[in-house]
DNA sequence: CCCAATTTGTTCGTATGTATA
DNA sequence: TTATACATACGAACAAATTGG
């Protein structure tokens, strides 16, 4: 990060009856969706910050602070404020949502089980916003937990967002899958939207997780955003609940 | 609220470590606890609260913010700080998750089913906390959600937490039933966690929801809690997702 | 092991703006 | 209009955590 006042530039007093720690919010989120403080990177110090923007330091933290609620920056005392990774433990508590009857919770062991460049069907055309028959990448998914094949993904992306995505690269990758689209592709998921429903498992789910067809499986259907809620991925994942439930997670301050 | 000061006692600058912010939160959340302000009531305003408490405004901001982003407190600019009440919007956007696929959220009409005074079950008593056998309250209710069946609900209440509760007081109720928990018993319902499966739907709940035995349905475990984690009800929800779905709703700062 | 520098965390206080009755 | 209450913005000082020498 070269030139702080270009990145950060001086805010004026009144943009539009926006309160001020609002518009230096957008500002950040400007500079952090453009790469301009590349995920896992320290942003300059508060101190700085409100200098750049010539707001108050108490304004900039202000800032800051609803950015850190909605989980885009995570501040470290002593250390600095950074923009957040989609670590492991990121992608456990923020967007995985099964664990075990009993409450054990742990990292699935992913297999890819197919990837195809396919055209886009309306579902998840919608989903995406793009138009049916646009270039798509599909893929499925079977997860582990503890050892037993629990969930069946199904996902969708759209090609214009991940230029250059093989099969190779999916299955080289070193984290999660949103590790990938956030190192490989530029692509920060920050929100994720899902739906539950019970639904009969079709053939290829039941297969995949060791259930007789037309057992009673959980189906979630998840759209991942990015920043200005623009979505990114579309995904159908296909539960086998005898052990494991689907439990989302309360993130309050205590 | 009479008494300020025996209400909103003087805070020593050194509690163990704690932040003296999470010391006014404690502090204000023990006063709401025990009734001092009642629910739909405004509490002293800040500057009260902070002369009251001996600490700074900011700080007595700090500890206001916390509480209302766990929806304890309310604050409408102009007139004061508000004990949150069990209006239906609360109960609607915080605790009630089922919305038809298109979208469309409206509050359900409650048919009770069946009510009795039972010795309560080993499920319900490990959520509850308390011991197997110990008397209960026990209500079968079906909810209609655009004039369709959709949920079946069997809630458990501890008797003991519940003195007096009769079939006909359910009955009249005006509103929510967490409206009725907090204004007939002093019960609020702070947090619910919440487990869902997909199972086969059993007798009763196929028949209170028009379905075929065997159908898959959602099925959802709920404690839900009042302040200091304590479990007040467990609830188990069995859903008819063929036109709804089940959401859980992301309240973030914009 | 301690020290110094850096950064966030907490607390204080004040002034002004905005919404409500 | 006025009084009250929350909302925003400013600035300063010290505490606590981290890192590196």
């Amino acid at each position: 990060m070269h030139d702080l006042s270009a990145t950060f530039p001086s805010i004026a007093h009144d943009s539009g009856g926006l309160p001020l720690y609002r518009v230096v919010k957008r500002s950040l989120l400007r500079a952090i969706e453009s790469g301009a403080c590349p995920a896992g990177e320290a942003l300059p110090s508060e101190a700085t910050l409100a200098a750049s923007f010539g707001v108050s330091i108490g304004t900039l933290r202000h800032a800051v602070d609803e950015l850190v609620a909605e989980h885009i920056l995570v501040r470290r005392q002593g250390l600095g404020t950074f923009v957040a990774l989609h670590t492991e433990d990121r992608f456990l508590f923020q967007f995985f949502h099964v664990e075990r009857s009993d409450g054990l919770r742990g990292a699935p062991q992913v297999e890819l089980v197919s990837f195809a460049r396919v055209r886009i069907e309306e579902e998840e055309a919608l989903a995406l916003q793009v138009r049916p028959g646009d270039p798509a990448f599909q893929m499925d998914n079977r997860l582990l937990l503890q050892g037993r094949a629990v969930i069946h993904d199904r996902i969708t992306l759209a090609a214009n967002n991940f230029k250059g995505l093989t099969e190779r690269r999916l299955r080289e990758r070193p984290s999660t899958i949103y590790h990938l689209y956030q190192t490989e592709f530029g692509i920060t998921v920050t929100q994720a939207r899902e739906r539950a429903r019970a639904v009969a498992a079709d053939r290829t789910s039941a297969r995949l997780l060791g259930l007789p067809a037309g057992a009673p499986v959980l189906q979630l259907r998840r759209t991942a955003l990015t920043f200005g809620d623009r979505p990114v991925e579309y995904r159908v994942s296909t539960v086998n609940t005898t052990q494991h439930d689907y439990v989302q997670l309360l993130s309050r301050p205590v």
